[in-house]
DNA sequence: GGCATTTAATTAACTGGTTATTTAATTATC
DNA sequence: GATAATTAAATAACCAGTTAATTAAATGCC
């Protein structure tokens, strides 16, 4: 048996990247339901099917794990999202319901992390925020911020868009294309079945693209639309 | 000196009630900043001015002091917004507009608060949800998701709005409500200034209320909304 | 191509500080 | 003087981070 799958009990096996993977992952998961301060790194450890020394070993401590949980997160909603926004091809009524789909979709994949990003948002709001949180935010969150407020000013100049105030109007968006998913406990109280089916997840992005669309766009625009 | 402010040591002074609503008060900032787990109970009590021990002495225990604050912000929302959602005297429009405004202006009164209840949301998605969480929510969340849901009913055969998914359009409606409020610490590193000051709240308002209207309304009942 | 040596990956068990919770005494008020 | 409110100090869990030992592969050397 040459290389294939060795599963020996210690030392220098198998590989070091798939075991760094699952802890990140594991951790992704504890942080997103317990917070940084709720998680036990204990449970990380068990999770990842790895000794808890290793989470220092690879990741100093917790809040470099932490760390690391966000930076992934943001790192992949940045690169997809900013595919979509930085196209010069595409008019700002394609554009807008293209970046909708594609940050609804991006979310979609992991529930895990916008519930991660929401709880970083929160964390200190008025007081001083995390080193990691704004590093995270300053290289990730502000490029995307910007990219999308340059977008509603163009389609607000093409006529594509309202007339509405840029800034607020990305918050809206944002808000409606996440909320339904950091708050799915409530939902699975309030409706019955799995709010996180791919039936009711099909349901809520078309309801999404719906709202926004009706929320932005000129009467104009969106005749030209669903169609 | 009969009653007044008095300020002696310990025993049994002052209005043992001030103690308990101080308690709660400071329970409610430090949970909605930190959550339950990352929450200080020498914090909370420091804050409240009294000696740790009260907690326990009030609130059974920490748990029970995060049901007791949960509690409170949720009824205190159902009262306000029931009370207009069982309004007889308003068509769905008019009924809409001030149930946005109502919600808006108790968030607005207590930035704490949606924080506090975002948390809880996110808590255990998938996960069992805490007794206290889901006692709060049936009281309290349920009987207010399920008049709005019947407010868009009666607007969609109204003709004041359009043919919009109900249960998903209440989601974004809330969503976009509240979302501001529990992203403030990135809404603050996006854009220079403070995003709770009066008149950036006051911004926000009119930008919800606007977002909103266009999303829901038809043509005609929009046109005889805002001139 | 076999042996010694280094290096990387992993573990079980421990430590030390933090923090929720209790206890028993103390003070006021009726 | 009983009862309710309050405290200082003790206790007991808990949990992040460490340590020192162990294993396996890689590297060099003759």
């Amino acid at each position: 048996m040459p290389s294939a799958i060795k599963s020996g009990k210690s030392g220098s096996r198998g590989e070091p990247e798939k075991t760094r993977a699952a802890i990140l992952k594991a951790a992704l998961e504890e942080f997103s339901y317990e917070g940084v301060a709720g998680a036990r790194t204990d449970e990380i450890a068990r999770r990842a099917g790895v000794n808890k020394a290793l989470l220092y070993y690879y990741f100093k401590d917790k809040e470099g794990l932490y760390a690391a949980a966000l930076e992934q997160v943001f790192s992949g909603l940045r690169e997809r999202v900013m595919a979509v926004l930085e196209r010069t091809d595409l008019p700002p009524r394609e554009k807008l319901l293209l970046y909708v789909r594609t940050h609804f979709d991006y979310i979609a994949s992991a529930p895990v992390y916008p519930r991660l990003v929401q709880r970083e948002f929160m964390r200190s709001a008025g007081r001083a925020l995390s080193p990691a949180a704004s590093k995270v935010m300053e290289r990730h969150g502000k490029p995307l911020y910007n990219r999308l407020e340059k977008l509603m000013n163009e389609g607000i100049a093409s006529g594509d868009f309202r007339r509405v105030d840029p800034i607020h109007t990305v918050t809206s968006i944002i808000g409606t294309i996440v909320f339904y998913f950091i708050s799915m406990p409530a939902q699975q109280l309030m409706h019955a079945g799995d709010p996180s089916s791919p039936e009711r997840i099909a349901q809520r992005r078309a309801a999404v693209l719906d709202f926004i669309c009706a929320a932005i766009l000129t009467p104009a625009a969106r005749d030209a639309c669903k169609p």
